[in-house]
DNA sequence: ACCTGAACACCGTTCAAGT
DNA sequence: ACCTGAACACCGTTCAAGT
Protein backbone atom coordinates (compact mmCIF):
# COMPACT_ATOMS: atom_id res chain seq x y z
CA UNK A 1 0.00 0.00 0.00
CA UNK A 2 0.93 3.45 -0.71
CA UNK A 3 0.28 5.97 1.38
CA UNK A 4 -1.68 8.01 -2.01
CA UNK A 5 -0.38 10.69 -2.53
CA UNK A 6 1.67 11.38 0.39
CA UNK A 7 5.49 12.03 1.06
CA UNK A 8 7.12 11.92 -1.54
CA UNK A 9 10.65 10.81 0.62
CA UNK A 10 13.51 12.19 -0.72
CA UNK A 11 13.57 11.54 -4.23
CA UNK A 12 11.70 8.72 -5.56
CA UNK A 13 9.86 6.03 -3.59
CA UNK A 14 10.91 3.40 -5.49
CA UNK A 15 8.57 2.27 -8.31
CA UNK A 16 5.73 -0.24 -7.62
CA UNK A 17 3.23 -0.96 -9.68
CA UNK A 18 0.37 0.71 -7.86
CA UNK A 19 2.25 4.16 -7.96
CA UNK A 20 2.67 3.17 -11.77
CA UNK A 21 -0.78 2.88 -12.23
CA UNK A 22 -1.56 5.61 -10.13
CA UNK A 23 0.69 7.75 -12.71
CA UNK A 24 -1.22 6.65 -15.63
CA UNK A 25 -4.72 7.47 -14.34
CA UNK A 26 -3.34 10.32 -13.69
CA UNK A 27 -1.41 10.36 -17.30
CA UNK A 28 -5.39 9.45 -18.90
CA UNK A 29 -7.21 11.86 -17.25
CA UNK A 30 -5.56 14.61 -18.20
CA UNK A 31 -3.74 14.03 -21.42
CA UNK A 32 -6.39 11.32 -22.80
CA UNK A 33 -5.19 7.91 -24.04
CA UNK A 34 -3.53 8.94 -26.89
CA UNK A 35 -1.09 10.67 -24.19
CA UNK A 36 -0.46 7.61 -22.24
CA UNK A 37 3.07 6.67 -23.32
CA UNK A 38 5.66 4.63 -21.32
CA UNK A 39 7.78 7.60 -21.92
CA UNK A 40 5.50 10.26 -20.55
CA UNK A 41 5.11 7.68 -17.47
CA UNK A 42 8.80 7.51 -17.21
CA UNK A 43 9.30 11.28 -16.73
CA UNK A 44 6.37 11.25 -14.92
CA UNK A 45 8.04 8.29 -12.25
CA UNK A 46 11.26 9.89 -12.64
CA UNK A 47 12.47 6.98 -14.63
CA UNK A 48 13.78 5.42 -17.94
CA UNK A 49 10.63 3.53 -20.11
CA UNK A 50 12.44 0.21 -19.34
CA UNK A 51 11.85 0.36 -15.75
CA UNK A 52 8.48 0.40 -16.22
CA UNK A 53 8.40 -3.66 -17.63
CA UNK A 54 10.50 -4.57 -14.69
CA UNK A 55 6.36 -3.97 -12.61
CA UNK A 56 4.02 -3.97 -15.39
CA UNK A 57 4.32 -6.79 -18.28
CA UNK A 58 2.69 -4.33 -21.26
CA UNK A 59 0.54 -1.67 -21.77
CA UNK A 60 -2.16 -3.94 -21.98
CA UNK A 61 -2.69 -5.44 -18.72
CA UNK A 62 -1.44 -1.34 -17.33
CA UNK A 63 -4.84 -0.05 -19.29
CA UNK A 64 -6.63 -2.84 -17.54
CA UNK A 65 -5.50 -2.12 -14.23
CA UNK A 66 -5.86 1.59 -14.43
CA UNK A 67 -9.21 0.61 -15.39
CA UNK A 68 -10.28 -1.77 -12.79
CA UNK A 69 -8.70 0.19 -10.35
CA UNK A 70 -11.28 3.34 -11.27
CA UNK A 71 -14.36 0.89 -11.56
CA UNK A 72 -13.88 -0.40 -8.25
CA UNK A 73 -13.41 2.80 -6.38
CA UNK A 74 -16.42 3.94 -8.54
CA UNK A 75 -18.32 0.59 -7.18
CA UNK A 76 -17.17 1.11 -3.78
CA UNK A 77 -20.13 2.02 -2.26
CA UNK A 78 -23.17 0.50 -1.26
CA UNK A 79 -25.54 1.55 0.29
CA UNK A 80 -29.05 0.44 1.01
CA UNK A 81 -32.31 1.19 -0.34
CA UNK A 82 -35.09 -1.36 -2.60
CA UNK A 83 -33.48 -3.50 -5.62
CA UNK A 84 -34.14 -0.30 -8.21
CA UNK A 85 -32.20 2.21 -5.84
CA UNK A 86 -29.25 0.01 -5.90
CA UNK A 87 -29.24 -0.79 -9.94
CA UNK A 88 -29.50 2.90 -10.16
CA UNK A 89 -26.65 3.59 -7.55
CA UNK A 90 -24.67 0.70 -9.74
CA UNK A 91 -25.62 2.29 -12.90
CA UNK A 92 -25.11 5.82 -11.82
CA UNK A 93 -21.68 5.08 -10.05
CA UNK A 94 -20.94 3.84 -13.95
CA UNK A 95 -21.79 6.54 -15.52
CA UNK A 96 -20.25 9.27 -13.42
CA UNK A 97 -17.05 7.73 -13.51
CA UNK A 98 -17.14 7.20 -17.19
CA UNK A 99 -17.81 10.72 -17.28
CA UNK A 100 -15.25 11.74 -15.21
CA UNK A 101 -12.69 9.76 -16.79
CA UNK A 102 -13.86 9.10 -20.65
CA UNK A 103 -10.81 7.04 -21.58
CA UNK A 104 -12.89 4.48 -19.86
CA UNK A 105 -15.48 4.59 -22.72
CA UNK A 106 -13.43 2.84 -24.98
CA UNK A 107 -11.98 0.59 -22.17
CA UNK A 108 -15.87 -0.85 -20.96
CA UNK A 109 -16.51 -2.25 -24.31
CA UNK A 110 -12.99 -3.22 -25.60
CA UNK A 111 -11.61 -4.42 -22.49
CA UNK A 112 -13.58 -5.84 -20.01
CA UNK A 113 -14.94 -8.91 -22.05
CA UNK A 114 -11.02 -9.04 -23.46
CA UNK A 115 -10.64 -10.66 -20.21
CA UNK A 116 -13.93 -12.62 -20.47
CA UNK A 117 -15.38 -12.40 -16.70
CA UNK A 118 -12.28 -11.14 -15.09
CA UNK A 119 -12.69 -9.27 -12.02
CA UNK A 120 -14.07 -6.15 -13.53
CA UNK A 121 -16.92 -7.30 -15.08
CA UNK A 122 -18.05 -9.97 -12.67
CA UNK A 123 -17.83 -7.31 -9.86
CA UNK A 124 -20.60 -5.28 -11.92
CA UNK A 125 -22.28 -9.07 -12.62
CA UNK A 126 -22.88 -9.74 -8.79
CA UNK A 127 -23.95 -5.86 -8.04
CA UNK A 128 -26.55 -5.95 -10.20
CA UNK A 129 -27.72 -9.64 -10.27
CA UNK A 130 -28.34 -9.52 -6.34
CA UNK A 131 -30.78 -6.95 -6.88
CA UNK A 132 -32.31 -9.05 -10.02
CA UNK A 133 -32.75 -11.48 -7.78
CA UNK A 134 -34.33 -9.36 -5.17
CA UNK A 135 -36.99 -8.52 -7.89
CA UNK A 136 -38.33 -11.91 -7.01
CA UNK A 137 -38.74 -13.65 -10.79
CA UNK A 138 -37.93 -17.01 -10.95
CA UNK A 139 -34.50 -18.30 -10.87
CA UNK A 140 -34.67 -19.00 -14.46
CA UNK A 141 -34.84 -15.45 -15.62
CA UNK A 142 -31.62 -14.19 -13.66
CA UNK A 143 -29.44 -14.52 -15.76
CA UNK A 144 -30.68 -13.32 -19.04
CA UNK A 145 -32.37 -10.01 -16.77
CA UNK A 146 -28.74 -9.65 -15.84
CA UNK A 147 -27.11 -9.76 -18.79
CA UNK A 148 -29.30 -7.70 -20.53
CA UNK A 149 -29.60 -5.16 -17.60
CA UNK A 150 -25.18 -4.92 -17.76
CA UNK A 151 -25.33 -5.00 -21.32
CA UNK A 152 -27.34 -2.06 -21.22
CA UNK A 153 -25.59 -0.26 -18.39
CA UNK A 154 -22.32 -0.59 -19.84
CA UNK A 155 -23.46 0.28 -23.72
CA UNK A 156 -25.45 3.16 -22.66
CA UNK A 157 -22.96 4.44 -20.55
CA UNK A 158 -20.05 4.16 -22.70
CA UNK A 159 -22.17 6.03 -25.92
CA UNK A 160 -22.94 8.48 -23.56
CA UNK A 161 -19.19 8.97 -22.66
CA UNK A 162 -17.71 9.33 -26.49
CA UNK A 163 -20.62 11.00 -27.44
CA UNK A 164 -19.87 13.86 -24.46
CA UNK A 165 -16.19 13.68 -25.66
CA UNK A 166 -17.20 14.22 -29.27
CA UNK A 167 -18.37 17.56 -29.02
CA UNK A 168 -15.62 20.08 -28.64
CA UNK A 169 -15.09 21.27 -25.02
CA UNK A 170 -15.45 24.68 -25.37
CA UNK A 171 -18.95 24.00 -27.30
CA UNK A 172 -22.22 24.22 -24.91
CA UNK A 173 -24.03 20.98 -24.95
CA UNK A 174 -27.37 22.13 -25.04
CA UNK A 175 -26.20 24.25 -28.43
CA UNK A 176 -25.24 21.27 -29.59
CA UNK A 177 -28.13 19.67 -29.17
CA UNK A 178 -30.37 22.20 -30.48
CA UNK A 179 -28.14 22.55 -33.86
CA UNK A 180 -28.46 18.45 -33.89
CA UNK A 181 -32.23 18.96 -33.77
CA UNK A 182 -32.41 21.53 -36.18
CA UNK A 183 -30.34 19.34 -39.04
CA UNK A 184 -32.84 16.66 -37.88
CA UNK A 185 -35.62 18.53 -38.53
CA UNK A 186 -34.27 19.96 -41.86
CA UNK A 187 -34.33 15.94 -42.90
CA UNK A 188 -36.12 13.84 -46.17
CA UNK A 189 -39.46 13.02 -44.43
CA UNK A 190 -39.38 9.94 -46.97
CA UNK A 191 -36.43 8.55 -45.46
CA UNK A 192 -35.50 9.93 -42.02
CA UNK A 193 -39.15 10.41 -40.90
CA UNK A 194 -38.39 8.76 -37.40
CA UNK A 195 -35.11 11.21 -36.87
CA UNK A 196 -37.82 14.24 -38.21
CA UNK A 197 -40.77 13.36 -35.14
CA UNK A 198 -38.06 13.02 -32.09
CA UNK A 199 -35.57 16.00 -33.30
CA UNK A 200 -37.89 18.21 -30.41
CA UNK A 201 -37.88 15.95 -27.83
CA UNK A 202 -33.59 15.36 -28.98
CA UNK A 203 -33.15 19.00 -27.89
CA UNK A 204 -34.72 18.88 -24.71
CA UNK A 205 -33.46 15.57 -23.12
CA UNK A 206 -30.90 15.16 -20.20
CA UNK A 207 -28.89 12.88 -20.74
CA UNK A 208 -28.33 11.49 -17.26
CA UNK A 209 -32.35 11.37 -16.83
CA UNK A 210 -32.25 9.38 -20.28
CA UNK A 211 -29.76 6.76 -19.35
CA UNK A 212 -31.60 6.06 -15.98
CA UNK A 213 -35.04 6.24 -17.71
CA UNK A 214 -33.59 3.46 -19.86
CA UNK A 215 -32.51 1.42 -16.63
CA UNK A 216 -35.78 1.97 -15.34
CA UNK A 217 -37.41 0.49 -19.05
CA UNK A 218 -35.39 -2.64 -18.65
CA UNK A 219 -36.16 -3.04 -15.17
CA UNK A 220 -40.12 -2.85 -16.17
CA UNK A 221 -39.43 -4.97 -18.98
CA UNK A 222 -37.63 -7.69 -16.15
CA UNK A 223 -40.98 -7.30 -13.79
CA UNK A 224 -43.45 -7.46 -16.68
CA UNK A 225 -42.30 -10.53 -17.64
CA UNK A 226 -43.18 -12.48 -13.96
CA UNK A 227 -46.07 -10.43 -12.80
CA UNK A 228 -46.56 -10.93 -8.62
CA UNK A 229 -44.35 -9.08 -6.45
CA UNK A 230 -42.90 -5.62 -6.39
CA UNK A 231 -44.43 -3.23 -9.38
CA UNK A 232 -41.41 -0.65 -9.24
CA UNK B 1 -18.32 2.88 -58.55
CA UNK B 2 -15.60 -0.25 -58.66
CA UNK B 3 -17.24 -3.47 -60.72
CA UNK B 4 -16.78 -5.54 -56.80
CA UNK B 5 -13.35 -7.10 -57.19
CA UNK B 6 -13.30 -7.40 -60.51
CA UNK B 7 -11.14 -7.22 -63.41
CA UNK B 8 -7.59 -5.81 -62.39
CA UNK B 9 -7.35 -4.26 -65.71
CA UNK B 10 -3.66 -3.63 -66.81
CA UNK B 11 -1.72 -3.12 -63.93
CA UNK B 12 -3.71 -1.17 -61.11
CA UNK B 13 -7.08 0.45 -62.05
CA UNK B 14 -6.65 3.57 -60.35
CA UNK B 15 -6.46 4.72 -56.76
CA UNK B 16 -10.37 5.34 -55.47
CA UNK B 17 -11.90 6.11 -51.61
CA UNK B 18 -13.49 3.19 -52.45
CA UNK B 19 -10.88 0.86 -53.48
CA UNK B 20 -9.16 1.61 -50.21
CA UNK B 21 -11.77 1.26 -47.76
CA UNK B 22 -12.23 -2.42 -49.84
CA UNK B 23 -8.93 -3.06 -49.19
CA UNK B 24 -8.91 -2.10 -45.74
CA UNK B 25 -12.04 -3.96 -44.98
CA UNK B 26 -10.62 -7.01 -46.54
CA UNK B 27 -7.24 -6.18 -44.48
CA UNK B 28 -9.11 -5.54 -41.09
CA UNK B 29 -11.16 -9.21 -41.51
CA UNK B 30 -7.90 -11.35 -41.95
CA UNK B 31 -5.66 -9.69 -39.95
CA UNK B 32 -7.25 -7.52 -37.67
CA UNK B 33 -7.03 -3.90 -36.57
CA UNK B 34 -3.60 -4.31 -35.31
CA UNK B 35 -2.79 -5.41 -38.92
CA UNK B 36 -4.41 -2.20 -40.93
CA UNK B 37 -1.16 -0.41 -42.04
CA UNK B 38 -0.93 2.28 -44.40
CA UNK B 39 2.43 0.66 -45.78
CA UNK B 40 0.17 -2.46 -45.64
CA UNK B 41 -2.52 -1.02 -47.61
CA UNK B 42 -0.50 0.46 -49.87
CA UNK B 43 1.80 -2.64 -50.29
CA UNK B 44 -2.03 -4.26 -51.08
CA UNK B 45 -3.11 -1.63 -53.33
CA UNK B 46 0.50 -2.02 -55.07
CA UNK B 47 1.13 2.00 -54.21
CA UNK B 48 3.38 3.95 -52.05
CA UNK B 49 1.88 4.92 -48.36
CA UNK B 50 1.67 8.95 -49.24
CA UNK B 51 -0.27 7.62 -51.92
CA UNK B 52 -3.39 7.06 -49.90
CA UNK B 53 -3.51 10.24 -48.19
CA UNK B 54 -4.81 11.77 -51.81
CA UNK B 55 -7.98 9.94 -50.94
CA UNK B 56 -8.59 9.63 -47.34
CA UNK B 57 -7.86 12.22 -44.87
CA UNK B 58 -6.16 9.81 -42.23
CA UNK B 59 -6.88 6.36 -40.54
CA UNK B 60 -9.70 7.52 -38.67
CA UNK B 61 -11.96 8.34 -41.22
CA UNK B 62 -10.64 5.28 -43.32
CA UNK B 63 -11.98 3.19 -40.23
CA UNK B 64 -15.25 5.10 -40.25
CA UNK B 65 -15.66 4.45 -43.72
CA UNK B 66 -15.11 1.07 -43.35
CA UNK B 67 -17.27 0.76 -40.22
CA UNK B 68 -20.30 2.21 -42.47
CA UNK B 69 -19.27 0.56 -45.19
CA UNK B 70 -20.04 -2.85 -43.56
CA UNK B 71 -23.00 -1.74 -41.34
CA UNK B 72 -25.01 -0.16 -44.00
CA UNK B 73 -24.23 -3.71 -45.90
CA UNK B 74 -25.52 -5.21 -43.15
CA UNK B 75 -29.08 -3.15 -42.85
CA UNK B 76 -29.49 -3.28 -46.14
CA UNK B 77 -32.10 -6.41 -46.13
CA UNK B 78 -35.44 -4.95 -45.31
CA UNK B 79 -37.83 -7.77 -44.60
CA UNK B 80 -41.60 -7.42 -44.09
CA UNK B 81 -42.78 -8.46 -41.02
CA UNK B 82 -44.04 -7.27 -37.17
CA UNK B 83 -42.10 -4.42 -35.47
CA UNK B 84 -40.96 -6.98 -32.94
CA UNK B 85 -39.57 -9.13 -36.07
CA UNK B 86 -37.96 -6.23 -37.46
CA UNK B 87 -36.44 -4.87 -34.29
CA UNK B 88 -35.14 -8.65 -34.25
CA UNK B 89 -33.67 -8.69 -37.75
CA UNK B 90 -32.13 -5.23 -37.10
CA UNK B 91 -30.07 -6.28 -34.36
CA UNK B 92 -29.33 -9.78 -35.81
CA UNK B 93 -28.13 -8.03 -38.40
CA UNK B 94 -26.09 -5.71 -36.10
CA UNK B 95 -25.11 -9.46 -34.13
CA UNK B 96 -23.51 -11.12 -36.90
CA UNK B 97 -21.93 -8.37 -38.86
CA UNK B 98 -19.86 -7.83 -35.86
CA UNK B 99 -19.25 -11.14 -35.40
CA UNK B 100 -18.29 -11.85 -38.82
CA UNK B 101 -16.08 -8.82 -38.59
CA UNK B 102 -14.57 -8.73 -34.57
CA UNK B 103 -12.82 -5.41 -34.96
CA UNK B 104 -16.43 -3.54 -35.19
CA UNK B 105 -16.83 -4.27 -31.70
CA UNK B 106 -14.17 -1.62 -31.14
CA UNK B 107 -16.05 1.07 -33.59
CA UNK B 108 -19.46 0.61 -32.44
CA UNK B 109 -18.47 1.71 -29.26
CA UNK B 110 -15.77 4.10 -29.39
CA UNK B 111 -16.33 5.47 -33.40
CA UNK B 112 -20.22 5.61 -34.09
CA UNK B 113 -20.90 8.16 -31.10
CA UNK B 114 -17.19 10.03 -32.12
CA UNK B 115 -18.93 11.22 -34.79
CA UNK B 116 -22.71 11.72 -32.66
CA UNK B 117 -24.90 10.96 -34.77
CA UNK B 118 -22.96 10.12 -37.63
CA UNK B 119 -24.69 8.40 -40.78
CA UNK B 120 -24.46 5.10 -39.32
CA UNK B 121 -25.42 5.75 -35.97
CA UNK B 122 -28.27 7.47 -37.79
CA UNK B 123 -29.50 4.65 -40.16
CA UNK B 124 -29.86 2.24 -37.13
CA UNK B 125 -31.39 4.97 -34.62
CA UNK B 126 -34.18 5.70 -37.75
CA UNK B 127 -34.89 1.68 -38.46
CA UNK B 128 -35.38 1.08 -34.78
CA UNK B 129 -37.75 3.81 -34.03
CA UNK B 130 -39.85 3.49 -37.00
CA UNK B 131 -40.27 -0.07 -35.42
CA UNK B 132 -40.89 1.71 -31.67
CA UNK B 133 -43.29 4.35 -33.29
CA UNK B 134 -45.13 1.25 -34.72
CA UNK B 135 -45.53 -0.57 -30.94
CA UNK B 136 -48.51 2.11 -30.67
CA UNK B 137 -47.22 3.79 -27.71
CA UNK B 138 -47.27 8.05 -27.12
CA UNK B 139 -45.06 10.20 -28.76
CA UNK B 140 -43.48 11.10 -25.60
CA UNK B 141 -41.92 7.73 -24.96
CA UNK B 142 -40.32 7.13 -28.66
CA UNK B 143 -37.22 8.84 -28.11
CA UNK B 144 -36.15 6.89 -24.12
CA UNK B 145 -37.38 3.55 -25.56
CA UNK B 146 -35.40 4.12 -29.03
CA UNK B 147 -32.13 5.30 -27.57
CA UNK B 148 -32.37 2.22 -24.84
CA UNK B 149 -32.84 -0.18 -27.07
CA UNK B 150 -29.96 1.05 -29.47
CA UNK B 151 -28.10 1.03 -26.53
CA UNK B 152 -28.78 -2.60 -25.36
CA UNK B 153 -28.47 -3.89 -28.99
CA UNK B 154 -24.86 -1.87 -29.86
CA UNK B 155 -23.67 -2.70 -26.11
CA UNK B 156 -24.25 -6.25 -26.32
CA UNK B 157 -23.36 -7.31 -29.47
CA UNK B 158 -20.24 -5.21 -28.80
CA UNK B 159 -19.39 -7.08 -25.86
CA UNK B 160 -20.11 -10.47 -27.44
CA UNK B 161 -17.83 -10.26 -30.15
CA UNK B 162 -15.23 -9.02 -28.00
CA UNK B 163 -16.14 -12.16 -25.57
CA UNK B 164 -15.79 -14.16 -29.00
CA UNK B 165 -12.45 -12.80 -30.02
CA UNK B 166 -11.20 -13.42 -26.62
CA UNK B 167 -11.41 -16.79 -26.33
CA UNK B 168 -8.11 -18.31 -27.67
CA UNK B 169 -9.32 -19.52 -31.50
CA UNK B 170 -8.92 -23.33 -30.56
CA UNK B 171 -10.23 -23.38 -27.84
CA UNK B 172 -14.12 -24.95 -28.09
CA UNK B 173 -16.83 -22.12 -26.77
CA UNK B 174 -18.35 -24.84 -24.96
CA UNK B 175 -15.44 -26.05 -23.46
CA UNK B 176 -14.83 -22.28 -22.48
CA UNK B 177 -18.03 -21.74 -21.09
CA UNK B 178 -17.91 -24.92 -18.92
CA UNK B 179 -14.58 -23.93 -17.28
CA UNK B 180 -15.93 -20.69 -16.40
CA UNK B 181 -19.06 -22.11 -15.06
CA UNK B 182 -16.87 -24.27 -13.17
CA UNK B 183 -15.01 -21.51 -11.80
CA UNK B 184 -18.02 -19.40 -11.11
CA UNK B 185 -18.98 -22.56 -8.82
CA UNK B 186 -16.35 -22.32 -6.77
CA UNK B 187 -16.19 -19.38 -5.97
CA UNK B 188 -16.77 -17.70 -2.12
CA UNK B 189 -20.33 -18.07 -1.69
CA UNK B 190 -19.58 -14.66 0.63
CA UNK B 191 -18.65 -12.50 -2.19
CA UNK B 192 -20.18 -13.86 -4.86
CA UNK B 193 -23.35 -15.68 -4.37
CA UNK B 194 -24.97 -14.20 -7.24
CA UNK B 195 -22.39 -15.56 -9.81
CA UNK B 196 -22.33 -18.90 -8.27
CA UNK B 197 -26.46 -19.01 -8.70
CA UNK B 198 -26.06 -18.89 -12.23
CA UNK B 199 -23.15 -20.57 -12.73
CA UNK B 200 -25.04 -23.75 -14.35
CA UNK B 201 -27.23 -21.34 -16.79
CA UNK B 202 -24.43 -19.45 -17.60
CA UNK B 203 -22.28 -22.88 -19.05
CA UNK B 204 -25.89 -23.63 -20.83
CA UNK B 205 -26.84 -20.61 -22.58
CA UNK B 206 -26.56 -19.75 -26.17
CA UNK B 207 -25.17 -16.37 -27.12
CA UNK B 208 -27.56 -14.93 -29.82
CA UNK B 209 -30.45 -16.65 -28.05
CA UNK B 210 -29.26 -14.68 -25.13
CA UNK B 211 -29.11 -11.41 -27.55
CA UNK B 212 -32.63 -11.71 -28.70
CA UNK B 213 -33.83 -12.50 -24.89
CA UNK B 214 -32.81 -8.80 -23.83
CA UNK B 215 -33.84 -7.46 -26.60
CA UNK B 216 -37.49 -9.20 -26.09
CA UNK B 217 -36.71 -7.96 -23.00
CA UNK B 218 -36.32 -4.02 -23.48
CA UNK B 219 -39.49 -4.52 -25.95
CA UNK B 220 -41.78 -5.96 -22.93
CA UNK B 221 -40.20 -2.90 -20.94
CA UNK B 222 -41.64 -0.14 -23.89
CA UNK B 223 -44.91 -2.50 -24.05
CA UNK B 224 -45.59 -2.88 -20.25
CA UNK B 225 -44.99 1.11 -20.06
CA UNK B 226 -48.52 1.81 -22.14
CA UNK B 227 -50.08 -0.74 -22.00
CA UNK B 228 -52.69 -1.02 -24.83
CA UNK B 229 -51.84 -2.10 -28.08
CA UNK B 230 -50.07 -5.05 -28.99
CA UNK B 231 -48.63 -7.34 -26.79
CA UNK B 232 -45.62 -8.71 -28.63
C1' DA C 1 16.39 -7.32 -7.18
C1' DC C 2 15.74 -3.38 -9.45
C1' DC C 3 16.81 0.28 -12.61
C1' DT C 4 19.05 2.73 -16.85
C1' DG C 5 18.97 4.22 -21.47
C1' DA C 6 20.40 3.11 -25.97
C1' DA C 7 18.64 0.48 -29.70
C1' DC C 8 15.21 -2.16 -32.63
C1' DA C 9 11.41 -2.50 -35.37
C1' DC C 10 7.87 -0.50 -36.14
C1' DC C 11 3.99 3.47 -36.70
C1' DG C 12 0.98 7.70 -38.98
C1' DT C 13 1.78 11.52 -41.56
C1' DT C 14 4.10 14.99 -44.53
C1' DC C 15 6.03 16.78 -48.56
C1' DA C 16 9.27 17.78 -52.23
C1' DA C 17 9.58 15.80 -56.44
C1' DG C 18 7.89 13.53 -60.22
C1' DT C 19 4.26 12.22 -64.17
C1' DA D 1 -4.69 15.80 -60.84
C1' DC D 2 -2.61 12.12 -59.01
C1' DC D 3 1.19 9.35 -57.37
C1' DT D 4 6.08 8.26 -55.35
C1' DG D 5 9.04 7.31 -51.59
C1' DA D 6 12.25 9.26 -48.52
C1' DA D 7 12.07 11.55 -44.18
C1' DC D 8 10.17 13.17 -39.58
C1' DA D 9 8.67 12.51 -35.20
C1' DC D 10 7.01 9.53 -32.82
C1' DC D 11 5.65 4.59 -30.65
C1' DG D 12 6.00 -0.13 -27.55
C1' DT D 13 9.29 -3.18 -26.23
C1' DT D 14 13.87 -5.36 -25.40
C1' DC D 15 18.15 -5.97 -23.29
C1' DA D 16 22.98 -5.45 -22.16
C1' DA D 17 24.89 -3.06 -18.64
C1' DG D 18 24.92 -1.06 -14.33
C1' DT D 19 23.89 -0.58 -8.96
Amino acid sequence: MVTRAGRPQRRTEALSGERIVEAAVELLDTVGEAGLTFRALAERLATGPGAIYWHVANKDVLLAAATGTVIEAALSADEPGSPREKVHAVALGLFDAIDEHPWLADRLAAQLPRDPWGSVTLLIFERIGRQVRALGGPESSWLTATMTLVSYILGAAGQNATNARAVAPDVKRAEHLAATATAWKAMDPKEHPFVRAVADQLAEHDDREQFLAGVDLVLAGITASHPGKGRT
